[in-house]
DNA sequence: TATGGGAATGAATGATCGTTCATTCTGAGT
DNA sequence: ACTCAGAATGAACGATCATTCATTCCCATA
């Protein structure tokens, strides 16, 4: 075994791979039992590193759910409103591909989320770390169906309530992808959200 | 302060007062952080009791999540078997209403269910519990939509992936519940609910 | 009323883990 | 080549917590 020599890097790389660190760990072992040990370990560094770039652990838990709450809620309104040029159903379908796509849906990203989930109720820190950017993306998707509904004159549609209930399915569908992953593919959880978009904007989906 | 008294009760008594004690502490400490001393003096016990009636920390919590799972699973079973003698569209309504009423979407429930999905990913054991009943209630739901699809005529509906979509959107909304309150309210919920289940079964709901 | 089986107690134990900080080491600047 | 600011290390410390078990106490039974 070649032993490990020490390196100086720059303090925001050592951050990053800290934080993927404690990501792999939660994934692995769960946000319940996770010890700093094995997060430095898992990061191929020393135990005191933790302290020197976040101040507790605490701190290095808050952060990681920050990084994770903004990789997928800035990847959401990064297609709904980067991709002005494209067209509304085009939008539409990219948003879906996205959700449930190869990045968002690794096992890994997922479990994160909904540990930090199970804690919310108990650690209001973790609520507003994640409704911050929640309801920013929250927003971006009721504006994108105002426009469907109004091009597609849907009647008697409320987007804001479509919103909802297509953020909670989304949600939903994760959760079943990591609980139960035997009952349900990655197709059929796609084509359980076209179906649902398609009911609200047949002429778009 | 009046000193309290030493009391025996039978086994089965003091095993409930010992889960519901550990459903509170969960609900207002999370699943995280939780130790005897909290779970054995929010039931006015002494410590060694959990010991005496689980044999492990460990065990209290499998038990805890089994009692709950069975709860809920449970009672949207007795719903759709129960009533029989009920027409579809009434046992359709009853589920609704069992999944966003009173009983379930209280504070306390939802966050112990999320609290132990959110380890699920990295604890095998209790998506074990859950699946259990899970796979039941899931099997139960198909056959109640499979009903509904054929007296209702609906052509083209899949029950298997709608009663998959439905639960998931549940969840979801119990999420949203739990997570964002203040974004959702249950009246939201159940109304959003209803619209799934009336683009699938508009002749029954 | 007397008594034994076993339910309940909680101080003590040992293990685990977060945090600290004296020390070592690196590499950019001179 | 030399230097030193500060990045990195990990042994040690103290706090927390699950678990144990010797002891106390209740109450059904006789």
């Amino acid at each position: 075994m070649p032993k490990k020599k020490r390196q100086i890097l720059p303090k925001e790389q050592r951050r990053q791979q800290l934080i993927e660190a404690t990501i792999r760990c939660i994934a692995r072992d769960g946000l319940g039992s996770i010890t700093m040990h094995m997060v430095t370990q898992e990061a191929g560094l020393s135990l005191g590193i933790a302290n020197l770039h976040f101040k507790t652990k605490d701190n290095l838990l808050k952060e990681t759910l920050r990084s994770v709450a903004e990789e997928y809620h800035g990847g959401q309104i990064a297609i709904m409103e980067g991709h002005r040029t494209a067209g509304l159903a085009d939008r539409l379908a990219s948003l879906l591909a996205f959700q449930l796509g190869r990045g968002v849906t690794q096992r890994q990203k997922m479990a994160v989320w909904f540990a930090y989930y199970g804690e919310a109720g108990a650690r209001p820190v973790y609520q507003k770390i994640v409704s911050a950017s929640d309801r920013m993306a929250a927003l971006t998707l009721e504006s994108l169906f105002t426009d469907i509904i109004e091009e597609g004159q849907y009647k008697d549609a409320n987007p804001a309530e479509i919103a909802m209930g297509y953020s909670a399915l989304i949600d939903g569908l994760h959760l079943a992808l990591l609980v139960t992953p035997r009952e349900i593919s990655k197709r059929q959880a796609k084509a359980i959200a076209r179906n649902f978009l398609h009911r609200a904007f047949p002429r778009h989906i």
